[in-house]
DNA sequence: GGTATAAAAAATATCGACATTTTCTATTTT
DNA sequence: AAAATAGAAAATGTCGATATTTTTTATACC
């Protein structure tokens, strides 16, 4: 997924973009931020692993130049830190961190759901009916979901959430969301192999999906609290549980 | 998520930092992005302007690739965008965006005053009465701010914020609130000359303060929530009535 | 043995030069 | 005259080389 990279193609008012957009052509900054980010989240470079300018441009086929600015953008969503003569590191994971993006998205992806039914539109309730179709079918597809399946669920899942608050009318709230949706993604896919082993996510999808239709806000507000709550709980045991992954004591 | 809380008594107090940390010796990438920094807050570089790199870089005395790394750092700091192939913009200006900053703010800084209250020890009392009395002293200096006094208030002003949440344990929403808390500033520095013309900031600061010490959180939500409040009313009041501020029809 | 010190190695930070893409401008076409 | 087009100018994006700083390793010292 694009993270916080937005192509604005569909994009219908006059927004003003935050953070980095791409445009027809990319470039090699973007093919390498890409790839960082991906490689980041997926737990190919670890967290709070020093990354090496000499070492990766190798990796990545581009100059030092060129590999720096794309560290210093992946700074805009918290993933890579900078030190000054130090170099850059991954962001560093911790129970302490996760439970606080947890809590904190709570807060942003409830205010925006609620803000977003209120606000939805027409064409915000045919986005979400196809995103929540999307996510529905790879979900019942299969019980606990292939290798392959997974990346397509993945995007799907964030779709789906991005859909929920599309029509939420404050860009930060927006902003600040999906990058704390993305940490929470990286925790999920660090710790969790598949999706979905010991609970059934599509009942607290379709929870979900039921409630902002119905416009039902105070029950958005409970489902929303509870999938997020959820999430939080099984990846804090498998974390908790599993010293490699937990670099604090 | 509070019912998770007993799983978190053990969990380590150690904080990570986010985003670009200073050291001993300073960088040119570094001495670059808080001169850029300081610019566009003050209006040097106009909201939405484009940022040529080729130019600016015999003006901030750095090579292209050193001030392409600063400026995709200020996109951390949502201060600049960076549009592929088409190069770093300053964030441009909105009312509706001035009105997302504020309710935003509010909704953080309330959270991690809040929380701060909740959580603050003896040493971050000490801390707030510090930066109160620092920001006392040049707030009752004078009625209305020197030029020289303004840069003074404008920092003493923002340390004040600082300590007042600096107790709030979530790193998250720290950060976010300071960052708003800087955008906030920006549209403030933008539109007016001198602070506190049609209002006595200081009799706010202390209800803050004193309801901060008083460990009284409704009243501190109360005025908090005032304070943010009325320095958007000022501040809207001018960029709506300034066409020159206010590029958005 | 552990600590301080100095040389060596590695990594960061930085710049200038160049290729590619976008933007501007003048000319041609309908 | 407006729109399309092609050439010129400007700006972005990119890399390799190099100075500076940090980290590691080896050596000497108490």
């Amino acid at each position: 997924m694009d993270g916080n990279i937005r192509f604005m193609d569909n994009i219908s008012k006059t927004e003003i973009p935050i953070g980095v957009v791409a445009s027809a052509t990319s470039t090699r900054v973007l093919e390498a931020l890409t790839q960082l980010r991906e490689d980041i989240i997926s737990g190919i470079l670890k967290p709070g692993e020093k990354l090496r300018v000499q070492h990766l441009k190798s990796k990545y086929g581009v100059g030092a130049a060129t590999l720096r600015e794309a560290l210093s953008l992946l700074v805009s969503e918290s993933l890579v830190t900078a030190t000054a003569q130090r170099g850059f590191n991954v962001a560093p994971i911790s129970l302490q961190d996760l439970k606080d993006i947890s809590e904190t998205r709570t807060m942003l992806e409830v205010q925006a759901a609620v803000e977003s039914v209120k606000h939805g539109d027409e064409e915000w309730e045919v986005q979400l009916i196809g995103a929540y179709h999307r996510l529905t079918k790879v979900e019942e597809g299969t019980e606990d979901l292939a290798n392959s399946s997974t990346a397509i669920w993945e995007q799907r899942n964030i779709e789906f959430h991005e859909a929920l608050v599309a029509a939420c009318p404050s860009r930060w709230i927006r902003q600040f969301r999906s990058i704390l949706h993305t940490h929470s993604e990286r925790y999920r896919r660090l710790s969790l192999q598949t999706v979905g082993v010991s609970r059934n996510v599509h009942i607290e999808h379709q929870e979900i999906f039921d409630a902002a239709m119905a416009r039902d806000t105070k029950t958005l507000v409970k489902v929303l609290t509870n999938h997020i709550d959820k999430t939080f709980d099984v990846v804090y045991q498998m974390v908790k549980e599993d010293p490699s992954l937990n670099p604090i004591t």
